[in-house]
DNA sequence: CCGCCGTGTCGCAGTCGTGTCGCAGTCCCG
DNA sequence: CGGGACTGCGACACGACTGCGACACGGCGG
């Protein structure tokens, strides 16, 4: 499971690869052309870029080197033709790897694990939307930009982002997070999460990462 | 949390991932061999697989073509080496992931998690017509419109989905889901029935999911 | 010894959920 | 056919729940 942005400027093919690849379990983003998949790439991260050579505006090796000069996220090319040409250029300009068109889904999918395998050897790492955990070296960014948390608002995080979507009650999180045995019903858990999303929530009105479910706890990710 | 087979001919690495995973909280099977491993699916399900590919006997690959042929039980896969023409193939025979030896319990455990929750999104959903009940992430979907429901509303209908065709009393009812003594005859379960039915039917005039049985109480799903 | 940071507690305010009431419509039964 | 019981349904006011700011305590490092 990953986030992958395709850039790919025919309709049809852009919306087959796209279900196909969401059936694999992907994450998927879609942009029309150069531009608009740079400008992507720059409002949220994502873990790699599928990208069409043949676009409208700047040409799909522009955009790979402009997508490898600004980050390390990894790029797989979709070519029309296996020429020796587009290959040897699209290699040299930072791609990762390449697949030739008409590309079965599967082999697109294979291509992507095997591409996140060996470009993000860190495993433990959750990444959804702007925020990425990596739970190994329990570092926390947003956009990019590091964010400092507490060790409590740390393993909160951790608590809740094991399980997306799952809601967790004050109870489970006193429990997990605290390892108390929570006598006296408290707003402890409360706080930490007001003071969590403090830190990591853009608009606050409208939490994108720690929602509150009212009555019954709180749950990390998607709706 | 889940039921796994193992699928590892190596005795120690068998006994060390068995014992990790079971901290993990799985039940876990094993198997000495692929066609040791084919029949133990056959005599009794599981929730996942985890194939070691190199195998006496039959190959990894092999086993995981059949596998996926029986049924739709998801395979994580645990190669020696994580070159490019493993990982292929084996996303090509039907893994759902694959994870490189020497296996870090808690990647692996990850790993399963992740599997589990994409390819299974069975559990612990309930789905009946266009009415999608998810108990874990306590949302409520009619025809993927997701629907807003309050605490009470949410807690009556999970009451009601748990036992489909049954019906419940006003007594039973609250007891469940208000866990108040209930002093005194009231109306409020006809009530909170009502503020449900307003949001969740489309022909109120003819419940689908929630029906009153007159007399006795309500009951949820088909006639 | 002093100051800072993290953490737990308290209180206030706004919002939303909830329980009660009353009326009207429907079904059952005499 | 008529009465009574049962249920659907709208309205309303109280109360629970949560967001949020403020403050005090304690540990750790300078």
């Amino acid at each position: 499971m990953a986030t992958i942005l395709l850039i790919e400027d025919d309709p049809g093919v852009r919306r087959g690869l796209q279900l196909a690849l969401s059936r694999h379990g992907h994450e998927v983003r879609t942009a029309e052309s150069g531009e608009d998949g740079l400008r992507e790439l720059g409002a949220a991260a994502c873990d790699l870029v599928v990208l069409d050579l043949m676009l409208p505006g700047i040409s799909g090796f522009e955009v790979c080197r402009r997508i490898r000069a600004a980050g390390e996220v990894p790029v797989v090319m979709l070519t029309a033709r296996g020429d020796d040409f587009d290959v040897v250029t699209g290699l040299e300009a930072g791609a990762d790897d390449y697949v030739v068109k008409p590309a079965q889904p599967t082999v697109l999918d294979a291509r992507i694990r095997a591409v996140l395998r060996r470009s993000a050897p860190s495993d433990g790492v959750r990444v959804h939307g702007g925020l990425r955990i990596d739970t190994e070296a329990l570092t926390v960014t947003l956009h990019g930009a590091p964010v400092a948390l507490t060790p409590t608002e740390l393993r909160l995080l951790l608590t809740l982002s094991r399980a997306p979507g799952r809601v967790f009650s004050r109870r489970q999180l006193l429990e997990e997070v605290w390892e108390h045995d929570y006598l006296g019903d408290s707003r402890l858990v409360d706080n930490c999460v007001q003071r969590l999303r403090a830190k990591i929530e853009e608009r606050q009105a409208a939490p994108e990462y720690v929602q509150t479910v009212r009555g019954f706890g709180y749950r990390f990710g998607p709706l």
